[in-house]
RNA sequence: CGGGACGUAGCUCAGCCUGGUAGAGCGCUUGGUUUGGGACCAAGAAGUCGCAGGUUCAAAUCCUGUCGUCCCGACCA
């Protein structure tokens, strides 16, 4: 390709909306830009990098069995209703009505479309496992989309959807993706590593998400130095808070003090009170089917809203307002308690975090504004329906697996594999006959890879001071070749040659063949970040040599007339390193 | 959904407080000189100051509403 006939709008600076590295590179790059809030259309440059990370996701996908199929965009809300998502993604669901006044959704993901093909044409053992993937457009109605293609309302996914006779069979399946996604991103050229995901309201099964650290992601990951245990921080556990919680009963029955004007742990916790954090019980009210839910943790502690979700079952619950909390406990926030006998309705559903178990001689509210409690034995003075996990883990905290302290980083989640199990199947009706002519609903598996949000990832993990340092996996070209000399001089017939040679060769050039100051060039290919660039001036051609610079590595005086042989096994060898089946065959 | 900030030329921004002829840099057009890390000179094109009301002799500027964008929050009672 010709520089000047293409469309590549670089930048000098940045617009002011773009907030992060990656959202300024895509835009000063000249890949995309924003149509408006969440949506943007794909100039050629970016364009080119999807199709190849598109590519290489496919190439990976067929690789691991997957069949590809295409599903609709617009679907009918009646099988949402069925798998019962119409209520539970109603949030991020976008709706569309017809002429008719009948109501679209927009696909956010296709569960119910390819659960209801599968429960039409699946009916044998015999015809699994399948597997079936997609890249196709999604839409998400964001709260807030943010950070250019990170977030947006409308994005590029690759969703895959396992069906399998057995749990194991699932499992293999699971495995199978897991392995495709750890290649899928190592060809990109980027650095991901898998971590246990909160399965949130879909259900107690197992799931990894796929992270890039990156100090700008939206994830908390927890993990341990060891590399034997990393974790979403919505689903990490810990052995738990470094302070021990106090045990030892004072034996005396929980006493009411008077604390006017102390709604907070740390206010409880300083002068004249003193009560250290981990010696109170924090008391929070939830509002889940218009009911209240008391959630208990130790003063010390974050609730963890993920793991309240899951414990719930729904994620259609909510904090409380101050106002429902005033009609349900008879005192505002900053007072509230769980003690049994201070309670308006002793009938509320309670739960307890695992941190309070044993826990004496604890100080909570009374349930009346200005007044706390002392000496309240939790198992003795709070009646607990439920105790689970639901503190949010603190770096530092010990490892449950190695004991070593636990780490917290930032990440972007650029794939998600799920182990869904028979919740769809069985709502959709499918099922099959097993070899034991017993009807059985499939077990199914859900991949997901933000293709987006991965191509931004990679320019997230890959720049300097000067622009996009591309992998050559996924660079928009390979090569570019930078002739310093006015069109029509030397310089310029000489990378015309090469461009001839090389695309004939099979490579991908792009050849800044603009009547441009060699600075302005330069500035420019560092911006859009080609692998490989070749410049062809006249001070070096009068050596009878030209030279080779990669983005990001050292300068390469090469003789003119090996320089095309030098350029195809440099991209060779650069592609051959990001190719995990490569590295591993022995050379 | 709550809070905050910002909407002035394609981009980055000044002007607004204190109302009175719409500005700069970059980019763009034309000509010339330049040509190894975003050149220089000259001449030019380009903005209903987000939109709608209001106050005023007069509004980019003050007031109200609205739309849009960005940031923070939407556990810690």
């Amino acid at each position: 390709m010709l520089w000047s006939k293409s469309f590549i709008p670089t930048l000098k600076e940045a617009p002011s909306d773009a907030e992060i590295i990656s959202h300024q590179l895509l835009l000063r790059a000249g890949l995309c830009r924003k149509l408006t809030g969440g949506l943007y259309t794909f100039c050629p440059l970016g364009l080119r990098v999807l199709r190849k990370v598109e590519r290489i996701i496919r190439e990976e996908m067929d690789r691991a069995g997957a069949l590809e199929v295409q599903m609709p965009a617009l679907q009918p809300p009646e099988i949402w209703q069925k798998s019962g998502r119409y209520e539970t993604a109603r949030d991020v669901l976008y709706k569309a009505k017809d002429r008719s006044n009948k109501e679209w959704v927009l696909s956010p993901t296709a569960e119910e479309v390819i659960t209801t093909l599968a429960a039409s044409e699946i009916n044998s053992y015999r015809q699994l496992p399948l597997n079936f993937y997609q890249v196709s457009v999604k839409f998400r109605d964001e709260i807030r989309p943010r950070f250019g293609l990170m977030r947006a309302k409308e994005f590029i996914m690759k969703d895959a959807y396992s069906f399998d006779a057995s749990d194991e069979g699932a499992m293999a399946s699971y495995r199978r993706m897991y392995d495709a996604y750890t290649r899928i991103f190592a060809r990109c050229g980027l650095q991901a590593f898998p971590v246990e995901a909160d399965t949130g309201v879909i259900g107690g099964n197992y799931s990894h998400e796929f992270m890039v650290p990156a100090e700008t992601g939206e994830n908390e990951v927890v993990y341990c130095e060891s590399g034997q245990y990393a974790a979403n921080i919505e689903k990490a556990a810990s052995q738990g808070a470094a302070l021990p919680t106090p045990t030892a009963s004072t034996g005396a029955a929980p006493e009411r003090f008077a604390t006017p004007g102390v709604v907070t742990i740390e206010a409880l916790a300083s002068a004249p009170f003193s009560v250290p954090a981990h010696a109170q019980i924090k008391t929070l009210v939830y509002t889940v089917d218009s009911q209240p839910v008391l959630v208990l943790l130790r003063g010390d502690d974050t609730l963890n809203e993920a793991k309240l979700g899951g414990r719930l079952g729904t994620p259609l619950f909510r904090a409380a307002t101050p106002e429902e909390i005033v009609q349900a406990m008879g005192a505002r926030p900053g007072s509230l308690g769980a003690v049994t006998n201070t309670r308006r309705n002793a009938q509320y559903r309670v739960l307890a975090d695992l941190q309070l178990r044993g826990a004496r001689g604890m100080t909570t509210g009374a349930n009346e504004d200005g007044f706390h409690l002392r000496h309240v034995d939790l198992e003795r003075d709070i009646r607990v329906d439920e105790w689970t996990d639901l503190r949010t883990v603190r770096e530092g905290e010990a490892c449950v697996t190695t004991g070593k302290p636990l780490k917290i980083r930032r990440a972007i989640e650029v794939g998600h594999v799920f182990k869904l199990g028979t919740k769809y199947s069985e709502k959709l009706d499918s099922t099959f006959l097993d070899t034991d002519g017993q009807r059985k609903p499939t077990v199914m598996g859900c991949y997901g890879i933000g293709v987006t949000r991965t191509l931004q990832a990679v320019i997230e993990q890959c720049h300097d001071k000067d622009g996009i340092v591309w992998p050559m996996s996924v660079a928009p070209y390979q090569v570019l070749l930078t002739p310093l000399g006015a069109p029509g001089t030397p310089t310029a017939v000489l990378a015309d040659q090469y461009y001839r040679e090389l695309t004939a060769a099979g490579v991908e050039v792009l050849l800044d063949d603009r009547d441009e100051r060699p600075g302005f060039k330069f500035k420019d290919a560092d911006l859009i970040g080609i692998p490989l660039r070749v410049s062809i001036g006249e001070k070096s051609l009068a050596k009878g040599e030209v030279e080779l610079k990669p983005r990001g590595g050292a300068l390469e005086p090469v003789r003119k007339e090996d320089a095309v042989q030098r350029i195809l096994s440099h991209v060779q060898q650069a592609l051959a390193k990001l190719d995990p089946a490569s590295a591993q065959r022995p050379s």
